[in-house]
DNA sequence: TTGAAAGCGCTAACAG
DNA sequence: CTGTTAGCGCTTTCAA
């Protein structure tokens, strides 16, 4: 017995008594090999425990069969649902995917060469850090990148988001029916298109609509910011009755400060909006009014839009954007209901 | 200009005026190469926008510098919170990951050959489902693999766990101490070695306290199903005043359930109890009691583990179990202050 | 310190 | 249908 080498094909077409090529033909689904040849091969294969090595293969075929994903906020729900999402989606497609999480803090720039080095096809950016220097890096390597939920200003590079601005305007609509005065808006990290956009559809509906502007204050994206911004509103002389938070997380830290700290009845007292649609939101806790971004449709958009770069490398930018629609639960004050 | 291939080890070479060796050197940090040589390299790399295939170093050192991640339940915030931070620990020692998701349904076993197949230095199993038959077929292909929140019977596997029986006896204690009677057991999956475990502490605490045994339900680790068995509970003609759920992520079904639809104060009319501690479980709204299980410190034991494997591949099987604490928050009744 | 040469395990022409 | 022959892009002896 020979310990040490994992088998090879050559350990194989030997036991099996043939060429080596046979074997990798044996392997290959649209090889043109006997019957007999390939069963000799598959019986040597299994004896031995034979494994083609995908690693050689992506060497020769130029392929590595793998893409490169980035993503953070995985407290966030939407993310890890939109991960699995993706995963599978790509596994589908014969696709493996390499994770990276670019934590927080830190250089983001030295893991994206490490990615780049492991030839990955294609990368999908879901991280609101290192976007657009990250992509270009990506870019000028030739390797497609799309990013998910977030655009650059340049349509230099494919993207798949949702209806930010028409969902929050919406979202502002909704709550001016509801009859509301006195609107917030806690946006996401600041140079997020993500948050900028959702804000410039809320604002511009109200301006619109003759309201006085809505209060802004930051929340990051992040649990413990936004709470501290919500005890800023509450505090406030006049807090307002109705806050559009720039996603779900953010809303879920915005609606507990408001019962816990202030006593106050979220949908009641005042009414609060997300945006996403995760999980959560459906739970009797928060039963939280939301604009859904649907992940599954979402996820296979990003999948699309990344085969289609892999499959034409000309391929054009692909920016789109995907349906959402409000979810009107309980925790915003109703329109009246109007005669139909 | 050469649009179509990727600049290789060679092309630098030329243009630096330097065997490929050289090149290759030159990345390589131990190599004995002259300040002057590397300098050229450098300067040729970049204008070419070199970078180095780890594909085809691979290829002949044998080491992908690739480990492999399944993992399940994305929706508990356990899961992604761990993917998070093994990550981070693998990119740490200078290991990729490859992430794949065995969705539900399906038989898990052809994604495992892709994975194999792949190279992957070792395996991390953080999913319920394929866990036993898959860690058989890695160590048959010499993979180190380790089970994370999870154990097989048979020690001939690694396994990080927290401490599931201990954990779950200081849970009955504490419910007994608060003066509990009526006590029930949601379970996760039935042959979940750790809902087992979980399972085990509690019962056999209770008995050796000479109570009556614990009503027992299923929730699959999954919502909508704990939902379900929290109803069968609470409608029972002497529903339980103390709850242990296999995980959190249970907990916060069976909580919002009591509450939704059944009018129950937690942590008054009745206590409920969770197993992980994730992030949620401190929110103002669900505020519950649990057993913390350390997301940073199992990651660690979980890459300290493979790596472990790696360096030694006759590395005996590790199996460590993390230590926990109760984490006590309002949702379940306190022991009564005792002098201290 | 350097370059030449020999592969890593596999695929892909190319004859037979 | 099959075996032979070149490599894929890199690391690694081995002499020089």
């Amino acid at each position: 017995m020979k310990p040490s080498r994992r088998p090879t094909a050559h350990d194989v077409a030997a036991l099996a008594g043939v060429s080596q090529s046979a074997v990798s033909r044996a392997f290959t689904p649209g090889a043109s090999i006997s019957r007999r040849a390939r069963l000799l091969v598959q019986q040597a294969a299994e004896t031995l425990g034979y494994r083609p090595n995908l690693i050689a293969r992506s060497l020769i075929t130029r392929r590595s069969g793998t893409i490169g994903i980035a993503i953070g906020y995985m407290d966030n729900q939407f993310y890890p649902a939109m991960l699995d999402a993706m995963c599978a989606g790509f596994a589908a497609a014969g696709y493996r995917v390499l994770l990276f999480t670019p934590g927080p803090g830190g250089d983001p720039d030295p893991i994206l060469d490490e990615v780049l080095r492991y030839q990955v096809e294609a990368v999908v950016l879901a991280s609101a850090r290192l976007t657009s220097h990250f992509a270009e890096q990506c870019s000028q390597a030739r390797v497609p990148v799309v990013l998910f939920n977030r655009r650059t200003e340049r349509a230099t590079v494919s993207s798949i988001t949702g209806r930010n601005r028409e969902g929050a305007a919406e979202i502002a609509r909704f709550l001016i029916d509801g009859g509301h005065l006195r609107f917030a808006y806690v946006a996401g990290l600041e140079d997020s298109s993500t948050s900028r956009d959702r804000e410039r559809g809320f604002v511009d509906t109200l301006r619109q609509a003759g309201l006085t502007p809505a209060t802004r204050v930051v929340g990051h994206y992040d649990f413990a910011l936004a709470r501290e911004a919500a005890r800023t509103l509450f505090s406030a002389p006049s807090p307002p009755d109705a806050i559009f938070c720039a996603n779900d997380h953010t809303a879920f830290a915005v609606m507990q400060t408001a019962q816990a700290e202030f006593g106050l009845r979220v949908g009641t007292d005042i009414s609060v909006v997300g945006f996403d649609d995760v999980p959560l939101a459906a739970w009797p806790a928060f039963d939280l009014t939301t604009y859904a971004q649907p992940i599954r449709p979402m996820a296979e958009r990003v999948v699309a839009a990344t085969l289609a770069h892999l499959a034409d490398p000309l391929c054009p930018p692909i920016q789109e954007q995907v349906d959402g629609s409000l979810i009107v639960r309980g925790s915003a004050r109703l329109p009246p209901r109007r005669h139909s």
